[in-house]
DNA sequence: CCTCCAATGGAAATCGTTTTCTGAGGCGGC
DNA sequence: GCCGCCTCAGAAAACGATTTCCATTGGAGG
């Protein structure tokens, strides 16, 4: 391997300065304004930044002790629809004050976010903003409490967005319990009493809020809870598939499936064609988010709006926002979207599998 | 306002080797390892480090020349299925190599674009990953040209993901011409001969590239390019949906739609719903891409599959990989996927609208 | 003519690491 | 008993910007 021939050396403000033939001071001071600098030299070294290319060493700022600019924020993964509408209203409000963001995807690993949290730090970014639903684990939450503490230490700032937490600071977050309601008693008010429910990942937040809502609206109307009409699946479009093909199988009744997030919902819609059963006349589906691909499903589903791309913006506007703000908890209201995927229920046609799928 | 009680004041490297009765010297070796520290020490300095929750500053270490371990990808859009899946691999190989990424939308516009490339630039990223098709603009060219010769410089690298370019650096591309290529082959092979060709924005290379593969497909065939037929609009759902439209309310006589991406084709397929012809039977319809969202759209839209997740691995793999590369193109093959939007041309049907939409 | 102040520019310290140089012991070989 | 080598640790000089002090000038005011 040839060595390079020129070292690797970038121009530096005193090279701007011997050029303009003033001093480093002045050209920071040109550069930062806030300080009288003669109009002629002012002149000079701008003209010489130009010349030169010269463009601001961010390491050396921030080591000075002003801001990075630098914005984190973990997410749960950036190919989901959900978080990659959330991400794009970060980036919208970043965009607009100048401020770069680094997106991390934890992939929902609680030890890859605390870890993400840490290489954030050392980046010493001026904020975190913590995406997505929490696992409620006791040793998770302990670490996060102490990050939050850190960084706060530090002059910067946690943003949590997507989960109520116990955690001390800024949250941002949609009535998921609310939402869960709203559209469980959409499907009661159709007359569905027997609703198979497809949950999230066990122990995470967003699951718990979200069941919560829904079982609170049965209980409102006198349905009893059954166990066996409820089973969990991953956050993802097969983790529904497959929930829903376990429900078929296992013969158990019901009239309409609540799956606690979009994906899950579209993935209940392609198990629910294969074997023939047509929504909503034999089956009324629903589903949570409304994120924007749903758009072009067939039936149009049902479905609870949250306004991700909102929740974003606002966490960035926080994170970003004056520092003398005590921890406060915004919830976004959320609201149902009927669109063809809910009837009253019908008993002809119903599926009873001969065998096992 | 009251005055913080503590000053904001971070664990140094200097209090680690104060509390460990060391030198700063001895923290970093330890912390970095390749120097011979003996045991005891070592084993004093982790303790400091793990009581005092010590964390590298990033700033200070990216300033002393090593480097920074960051990453920056500049985007089009992040909420775009496209760009998620490529931002998906790229963050995955990322998090195997402990980077961080740093993701910029240029939402489209170079100017935008130019500009984060100079603040990537300032942040002294190890490398900057460029996706998505390009303006076809001198000036914007020319600026590229020379940000990547001040990155190779600073000797960082400069990656292009998407699009072929005359930057002189490395490229990882699909073959956009071949797949425009392949799609129109078939559906001259069903049978159709007057199709329409929903473009992507002019100016865009994916556009000229996709459009390329396309025409040359009608030429082999012998049939002659119709200029009624083609029509542009944004690389979106409503630019596929407006673009259907307009060629639906122009009265042109067509048996097929190529959109130049899957957004678009969805657009055009509610678009056609709406009016009422369905799909295949009236109206053939193909896409590009093959975004993950697809498979639930109905008809299931025949497509050219794109890897995406692997195109961005790939840009990430060059983007952090061993230094002492040539600049080299790498480009994705393509292939046909068939789905159910695709049958031979019937006449009955056809959609003339009474007067315009 | 002397003093004082406003306007402008520079020297030097500082931020937290890494990386030379040195240097101090300890020990084997002659 | 001395030399040289090996192992380990520290002092100090970078890296590139900002900011706190000063220093100089020129003009206004007495």
């Amino acid at each position: 391997m040839v060595r390079r021939a020129t070292p690797i050396r970038n121009v530096t403000i005193s090279d701007v300065a011997a050029n303009a033939g003033v001093s480093a001071t002045t050209v920071s001071r040109v550069l930062n304004g806030g300080y009288p600098v003669a109009k002629p030299t002012r002149l000079q070294v701008e003209k010489v930044v130009r010349e030169l290319g010269y463009i601001r060493n961010m390491h050396a700022q921030a080591l000075r002790g002003t801001s990075t600019g630098v914005v984190g924020v973990i997410i749960h993964d950036i190919a989901d629809p959900y978080f990659s509408e959330i991400a794009a209203g970060i980036q919208e409000i970043a965009a607009a004050n100048q401020r770069l963001v680094v997106v991390c995807n934890s992939l929902r690993d609680p030890a890859s976010e605390l870890r993400y949290v840490q290489m954030l730090r050392g980046q010493r970014v001026d904020a975190i903003i913590l995406t997505g639903g929490a696992i409620e684990d006791a040793a998770y939450l302990r670490a996060l409490r102490q990050d939050a503490a850190a960084l706060k230490q530090q002059g910067a700032r946690m943003v949590i967005c997507g989960r109520y937490s116990s955690v001390t600071t800024h949250t941002v977050v949609p009535d998921n319990r609310r939402g869960g309601e709203l559209i469980t008693q959409h499907l009661i008010e159709n007359g569905h009493r027997r609703i198979v429910e497809i949950m999230g990942p066990d122990n995470f937040s967003t699951t718990s809020e979200r069941s919560a809502g829904h079982r609170h609206a049965l209980a409102v109307a006198g349905i009893e809870v059954d166990r066996a009409l409820a089973v969990c699946g991953g956050f993802t479009r097969d983790g529904g598939y497959e929930a829903a093909r376990s429900m078929l199988a296992s013969g158990v009744d019901f009239t309409a499936i609540y799956a606690a997030n979009d994906q899950m919902a579209v993935g209940a819609l392609a198990a629910l064609r294969e074997v023939g059963l047509s929504v909503p006349e034999d089956v009324s589906v629903v589903g949570f988010d409304d994120i924007p691909t749903i758009r072009d499903v067939l039936p149009g589903l049902t479905t609870i709006r949250v306004a991700m791309r909102e929740l974003g913006r606002r966490s960035m506007e926080i994170a970003i926002g004056a520092r003398d703000h005590k921890p406060r908890v915004v919830v976004f209201p959320v609201h149902l979207v009927e669109r063809e995927s809910v009837a009253k229920p019908s008993n002809r046609n119903r599926y009873h599998p001969a065998r096992p799928l």
